[in-house]
DNA sequence: GTCTCTGCAAATCGTTTGCAATGCT
DNA sequence: AGCATTGCAAACGATTTGCAGAGAC
C-alpha cells in the first residue's frame, strides 16, 4: 500500500517524501473533506516535527497536479478533496460541520444550454443543512 | 429612488443610514457579486470617512436579514449578490474575474432524491471557466 | 555536492471587534 | 438624553513566504 502511494505520486511528478506520502494516504483512508488544521492536527502526532506550513504547501502541490480538488464552501477554511472519477455535490451540515458527498451531477445538456460560448473548466456544487443523524440527534 | 431603499431597508427591520443607503443602491446598481473591497472602493469617492469596516459590519447586517447573499466561490474574498427570487447559478471567469449570474438550478426531484431525509437551508452552485468575452479577446 | 523539502517564524490578507466619537430621534 | 451607527486601530484566523538547516539522489 505504501508501495502505491509512492508510485502514483511519482506518476504525478511529485517527489514522494514521507510527509506526502502520509498526508495523501491520509486523505484517501479518511474521507471527511478535512481542513488543513484537521490533516495537520491527525498527523502531528505520527509526525512531530510536522509543520502547518507543510501540510499547506502539500495542498497546494497536491491541488496544482490535480490530486485533490479544493471545495469552496461556506465556512472560513477550505477544505480537501482527493480527486474523484466522478463528479459529485458537496452536502455540509451545519450542525456537525461534517461535509459529506452527494451523488448528483447536472444532465449535460443544461450545462451546455446555460453556458453555451463559455469554456468551463470546474464547477462545484454546495449544499448547506442538517443532515439525518443531527437531525434524529436533535428530535431525541 | 432613494425613497425605496428608505421603505425597502426599513421593511426588513434595517434602520437606513446614509452608508447601509448607498451600499445597498450599489449593490442593486452593479450586479458584478462585488467584493467587499469592490464596493469600500467604488463608494469611498462619494464617501470619504467610509471605513471597511462599515462595509464588512453592513454586509452582515444585510446576509442576517436575508438581502444578500454570500456566496463561496474559489477566491479569497467572499462575494455578495443581493438576494434574487429566482434560484441562480454563478460563473466566474478566470481571466477577467468577473462572475456571472447562471438562469440554472436543479429540478426539485433530483434534490429529493440525492438527500432525502436532510434538511436543506442553501445551495450553491458555482461553474469556473473562461467567458465569451475573454474567449473572444484572446484569440483575435 | 547539489538540489529539493521541511519547518520555524514572520509576513500577509481578508475579516472581525473594542471602543471612543458622532449622528439620529 | 439615550440609543444606534460609524470608523479608526488593533486583534484575529487562515494561509503564504523567506530562509536556514536537514534530507535525498
Amino acid at each position: 500500500m505504501i508501495k502505491n502511494t509512492d508510485i502514483f505520486l511519482r506518476e504525478h511528478g511529485i517527489k514522494p517524501s514521507y510527509q506526502r506520502k502520509r498526508i495523501y494516504e491520509y486523505l484517501n483512508e479518511h474521507r471527511i473533506h478535512p481542513t488543513a488544521n484537521d490533516i495537520y492536527t491527525a498527523l502531528v502526532g505520527e509526525i512531530p516535527t510536522l509543520s502547518k506550513a507543510t501540510v499547506y504547501n502539500t495542498m497546494n502541490l497536491f491541488a496544482r497536479c490535480g490530486l485533490v480538488d479544493v471545495i469552496p464552501i461556506e465556512g472560513h477554511e477550505a477544505r480537501f478533496d482527493p480527486h474523484p472519477e466522478a463528479p459529485h455535490a458537496h452536502f455540509r451540515c451545519t450542525c456537525c460541520q461534517k461535509v459529506y458527498d452527494v451523488p448528483l451531477s447536472f444532465p449535460e445538456e443544461a450545462i451546455e444550454e446555460a453556458l453555451s460560448q463559455c469554456q468551463i473548466d470546474t464547477f462545484n456544487i454546495n449544499f448547506t443543512g442538517v443532515c439525518k443523524e443531527c437531525l434524529a440527534r436533535n428530535e431525541a
